[in-house]
DNA sequence: GTCTATATTTCGATAGAC
DNA sequence: GTCTATCGAAATATAGAC
């Protein structure tokens, strides 16, 4: 076992620290308007020494890009993907949700960079489907689904996307409870208009106010 | 009255030329990734050629702002949203659909733009309340309206949004026509679960198939 | 209106001292 | 691990001829 470098519990390496600052901007100002020297400052130490840490700027984005990865890929696993079926796909969108309120930063991000990311080299594109984003599309794309069904899913997947850059905006103060109550709500009445699962559990709270 | 220039009927301006170029480039790889050099060469003339139309790149960027604010003030009027009550929230965002269904290419630069967009100066944030998205961000914050209905609100044009980007994308092959049909049927499902309003003209085609 | 040539700036990246 | 100094490339922008 390769022993990690001894360091008070609770602080983080630098590599981690810069990553974190490379997170802040990039999300904020995007990958490409971000400059090293502004990382650099943000550490409190020159352009140069950023480069000790990280082999080159792509290799920051890289490195971002396997914290999402990584988190995608316990998704995965609890989301169970493989075996999703359409009568699942509430509970799928459900877990998709509790996933995204978890790392609203990271997923904020990826939504601002996605090109950037795209661009990355290392991506073994061998069809692997091992990614979440591929296989949300091969999921989308699946012409055994009638197509209505598909356009409906990505709505609610669309919402749910939308909803979460609106409660970093204009819905800030919102607590993420009443959020997450309200998303799941959203995603059942876009996928069982009608309430075609009485028995389900419906967490809406306040709905019309007729 | 300034006489415009004399051209053959259906010919566009270099000026214009210039902006769809500009359009198409700043929406595949966005503001920062596009070179004046890459303009200018699908342009087939110099970089330098450009100045003679425009400023600068801000220049550019700026025009095409334009483009899409004058869309925008065209859909305030038919949307009407100075008298909108909640009652007509369905309709108006029926409107709003119709309009990026109409404008897709500009609608798309601006979600791909929209930090560089903001950075623009001329920006009169006089608090016009002039602009169709500050008026749209205005009625997701009255806190007039209870703010579950504002949440659903926002997912519906999350969703409507999502929908359209993902109709040049995953969905490409998809008719406007259904695509429409089908936004606005989920746009009721979010507004109006469980069918609050039977009387309402409810478009949707097919829904689940049980 | 478009050209060539060049100024100016900024950025990513490297070299080498400490 | 961090520094100073600098390189080379690419970008925006300008000057002035045609």
């Amino acid at each position: 076992m390769a022993r990690p470098p001894a360091r008070p519990a609770g602080e983080k390496s630098t590599r981690e620290q810069i990553l974190d600052v490379a997170l802040e901007l990039f999300t904020a100002n995007g990958y490409e308007k971000t400059s090293l020297r502004e990382i650099a400052e943000r550490m409190n130490f020159s352009k140069a020494a950023l480069y000790y840490h990280f082999a080159s700027k792509d290799d920051i984005l890289l490195a971002l890009h396997l914290r999402l990865h990584e988190i995608g890929q316990a998704g995965l696993e609890r989301i169970e993907m493989d075996r999703v079926r359409p009568a699942d796909w509430v509970r799928m969108i459900d877990e998709f949700v509790d996933l995204l309120l978890e790392n609203r930063q990271l997923f904020m991000f990826h939504l601002r960079n996605h090109a950037a990311l795209e661009n990355l080299q290392n991506h073994e594109h061998d069809g692997a489907n091992q990614d979440i984003e591929e296989r949300a599309r091969r999921l989308l794309s699946d012409p055994g689904i009638p197509q209505a069904r598909r356009l409906r899913l990505s709505f609610a997947l669309g919402a749910v996307m939308i909803g979460l850059v609106m409660s970093g905006d204009l819905f800030a103060s919102t607590p993420t409870e009443e959020l997450r109550v309200e998303l799941r709500s959203v995603v059942r009445d876009i996928l069982e208009p009608g309430g075609v699962s009485p028995d389900a559990d419906r967490e809406s709270s306040q709905l019309l106010p007729r």
